[in-house]
DNA sequence: TAGATTGTTAATCGATTAACAATC
DNA sequence: TAGATTGTTAATCGATTAACAATC
């Protein structure tokens, strides 16, 4: 599970989004996508539950905290629903977002179709190392050059990005976050394996890709150990 | 059966292991493997919870858990409970691991030093994509040759693989999941952003790089629509 | 109207927290 | 012993679930 250090709960048109239900809605609006792309019209809770993963009713009490958006005896409209939730989610906005640290998992991040599909806009790509910056990477279908670090106070200035990606080693992380909040950045990605310190009113969150490894490894263990003491009872 | 061969406990010393206990001990693990490498012997319930982000209230339910690990009005061994958490992981244990999918994340994941410190082994790197097979890419100081995914049951078979990490795009991934399952692999990392299907016993934990950036876009809109009320009240 | 499905309620379940007795 | 800190308890808080009244 990805690890938060954002606030608990939000504040919306019908008061406050539980943490658990927004950690939920990218889901759900990705599911709606899918659908929206086959031609579908209209679905019911029971159908964008099961497709989505959750319970119908996990999924009507979350889409309760947004508002009454379906139809009694017919379902949700498929478009209007995805509208909803992508404006509850900030999704109808564009967000410029740079990137710090340009090595394998950089440009995947940079790559990734799933941002530019969702309003992020990959407005810079910076690195410390000199045999990457001027290296061109294409993003969202143009070219884009890495830039030297120096030159994200600039560009940060200019797009107005609020958001930043840490894709550097441990070893760079404070660094590169202190330097994006001095300049304005108030939400930061990070992938390096280290808890990184920010001010009051900027949110972190941290994804590490080992974490979610080891839940699987414990979670297989327990299978083993399991199987173990079936072969012995039998 | 002797006795000396009757397999101890099973779940864990003490009991059920909460999921949400489980998500935390990655966290807790990286913080000992740092304190450790500064040679800090002995570390308080306060200061482990700080250094890890949570409250000490939270980290002493969640270690009691495991067991009694800790001496009162001492605090903890840091290499013993190191041990100990690692033990709870499956971390004591060498755990041969597949990536399928070799692309920017495949690259980034199959280098990423957090797998092989943590007793992941990658033994197999499978694409169909004839340009990367052949590849060779170097895995925890190793090269390692990227095979076509027609070799990925012969390699999961001998190794005896039970992890497979499924780092393609979003249309071959139910078709690598399947191909893992036929030949004995149990729990998948997902990153492809699709859910899969998986027979029962099988473990999946999907991880979306969008989705983590779309959380932060939430609390991002959050934190403008509060500045703007503050404004307009004022 | 009859059938279907939402939105909400209330009960249950699990996680968090503060406080403190146990004990080094 | 005096001080420190764990491990556990009990209260609180939040999330999930099943059931169903509302209503299309």
């Amino acid at each position: 599970m990805p690890l938060s250090q954002t606030p608990k709960s939000h504040v919306s048109a019908r008061g406050v989004i539980p943490d658990a239900t927004v950690s939920r809605l990218p889901m759900y609006h990705r599911s709606l996508v899918t659908l929206a792309a086959r031609g579908v019209i209209l679905v019911s809770s029971e159908e964008l539950a099961e497709a989505s993963g959750v319970s119908s009713a996990k999924l009507r009490k979350d889409l309760s905290f947004l508002g009454s958006y379906g139809t009694r005896g017919v379902g949700y409209d498929v478009e209007f629903l995805l509208y909803q939730i992508a404006r509850a989610l900030g999704l109808t906005q564009e967000w410029p977002v740079v990137i710090v640290g340009i090595g394998n998992l950089g440009h995947a991040l940079a790559g990734y179709p799933g941002f530019a599909s969702r309003g992020f806009s990959v407005v810079g790509l910076f690195d410390t190392d000199k045999q990457r910056v001027g290296e061109s990477v294409v993003v969202a279908g143009k070219a884009l050059e890495v830039q030297d670090i120096s030159k994200l106070p600039q560009v940060v200035l200019s797009t107005g990005a609020a958001i930043g990606v840490i894709a550097t080693p441990e070893s760079a992380a404070q660094e590169v976050c202190d330097l994006m909040v001095r300049n304005g950045v108030t939400s930061i990605l990070n992938f390096a394996p280290v808890l990184i310190e920010v001010p009051a009113g900027v949110d972190v969150r941290r994804v590490d890709l080992a974490t979610e490894l080891q839940i699987l490894a414990f979670h297989e263990q327990r299978k083993s150990q399991v199987a173990l003491t079936q072969a012995n009872a039998g």
